[in-house]
DNA sequence: TTGTATGCGTTATCAT
DNA sequence: ATGATAACGCATACAA
């Protein structure tokens, strides 16, 4: 492997120079660059990243903290961001947490030990207390995810309104029994808080109050969602819409439905969450909640490379606006 | 940032030492691998990684190269190499080529500066040829692609079986006009070379020949399956089932298809390949060709693991079985 | 404008 | 069983 000392000693320079050419330092004859550049193509020479992160602290490597890659929602939101990192010759290393605290904690080290430079956090996992300290190694920054009683830069959706205006959108075809799936637990403060506020807002404003049999919590999967159908279809007392977490939680309750004869939208209404392909590819096709996905990835990486650039700079927290797609499962 | 010196000066040991426990050499007293132990908890330390490749050629990184992480089939992928990696205690550096050969260059380049271990690359932009000298620095393995005039190790499909068994399904169904599309030209040595030879040879032995109309060249997403679908319309002589290369493409075909009232299996029958989620959720439910993805990344990863630790080993190559699923499309 | 020397954190070699 | 030291490749302070 080419080292700076083979460009050096084939150019007949310092490795001291060589390094400036490289860095693009002032102060280097035109003459010296260019023979310094020719010869860095002769030798296939390519800096070694390693080196330069054990002495100097630029890496140009983004970390991204993602919950399950294989999850459309975040297969796409790194997509986004990894293109807007390229664009700016900024790497990103992406990393699924798996939800677990642990292999999240790993991930932040690599901050500390700079293999990364700053971490986008598409979920968390550990509490904040315990991720705090690793921001004095470099920049976190939230992304969908966010804690109201910190104060780290964020990227985010209105939940609230997103979920509003779903809910908005059923009581205006007339529903008044609105069943609402979460990936939290319905708390005041906890995970899909926002969502939650957004559903409540929604049906109080319509003088209508919330029923405990349908709220289903901690539901994320094709698999959830068929089994909230299956508890639906049991109820003496059935809601006649459902706004579900996500599309794939919505393809789940329609499989189900039409496997035992429901029509949609007729016997129950369905909305999703996110607009992802298969909204498109569900029959009938579904109604949800657009949230734009790539705008989010884009403004984080932004981000980050704001504060990687200006240290001493802060960013603004962001809130993107989500629109309601009507299709025909409501 | 602790480091090893903070460690050894802490317990009052030399760094060489701490080295050692760290690595889990012999020869060191169980009171002084205890005293570093509890060290090194006390200081949060944790080695870094820089400095290690810098010095040593231990990373215990991998690197894989996926053309697209939107697409399921390799996030599927993706994760199944990361829960592998993660068992044996190795790091998964994901990156995506967007089928771009400067990407994927950049990429490989890793390898030559010690960044990952080795590669596993899922998908080849480059000619072998401008590809090859960078197994001099560290294994490379494939992963579904495979290039058959090199001897690399791979991981792969048999992708001739599986489009044997989906054609033979649809004749055994009846159908004599099939249709077939590919990701790549239907040349003789190209991408998807299997399969197509999978077609042909179906069709061959049912004494049935093909067709040139029936064959769609270059096709990938759902917007794909649409067109073609469009074009199937449009045709006076149709074909009356079609196999696609992917269920992202039936999809888009049976979409198409519904929108103008087609019957699906009745006026058309499709197939798919990959048995992706999706192919539950669409009504009708896909027949397709199941891929073991899950086992795919495992071998692979393994493979390439066993070829890091025994540096002149040798992998065998891996072929595994695909398999057909009847759902109501067919 | 260019060169010399030092250190980043780690591990292997050679001593002890 | 443990310690001192050099080297990995690079970027910077200091010298020239």
């Amino acid at each position: 492997m080419a080292t700076i000392s083979d460009v050096a000693k084939l150019t007949g320079l310092s490795k001291a120079t060589v390094s400036r050419v490289i860095n693009n330092h002032p102060y280097i004859s035109k003459e010296k660059r260019a023979l310094v550049q020719d010869a860095m193509k002769e030798l296939g020479y390519f800096p070694n990243p390693s080196a330069r992160r054990l002495r100097g602290h630029i890496t140009s490597t983004i970390g991204v903290i993602v919950p399950r890659i294989v999850n459309p929602f975040f297969s796409y939101l790194v997509n986004s961001m990894e293109q807007v990192a390229y664009k700016n010759n900024y790497q990103v290393l992406m990393f699924q947490s798996d939800e677990n605290i642990d292999k999240e904690l790993y991930f932040l080290n690599l901050l500390k030990t700079r293999q990364v430079d700053g971490i986008i956090m598409t979920s968390i996992e550990n509490d904040w207390d315990n991720i705090e300290p690793y921001t004095q190694y470099g920049p976190i920054l939230l992304c969908n995810e966010y804690l109201s009683h910190s104060n780290v830069p964020t990227v985010r959706l209105d939940q609230t309104k997103g979920t509003y205006i779903g809910i908005k959108h059923l009581l205006d075809k007339g529903h008044k029994k609105i069943g609402y799936c979460t990936g939290g637990l319905f708390a005041e403060d906890g995970k899909d808080k926002d969502r939650n506020q957004g559903y409540q807002t929604a049906l109080s404003e319509a003088g209508i109050s919330v029923n405990p049999n349908w709220i289903f919590i901690n539901k994320h999967t094709i698999d959830d969602g068929k089994r909230v159908m299956s508890q639906i279809m049991e109820m003496d007392d059935k809601p006649t819409a459902i706004f579900t977490g996500s599309d794939e939680i919505a393809a789940g309750v329609i499989i189900e439905a039409k496997d035992h004869g429901w029509r949609i939208p007729e016997d129950i209404a369905i909305i999703g969450f996110d607009d992802q392909p298969i909204a498109e590819m569900l029959d009938p096709k579904l109604t949800t909640i657009r949230q734009p996905i790539n705008q989010m990835g884009e403004k984080s990486v932004e981000g980050l490379i704001t504060l990687l650039k200006d240290k001493n700079g802060s960013v603004e927290n962001i809130e993107l606006p989500v629109e309601l797609v009507v299709r025909d499962s409501t």
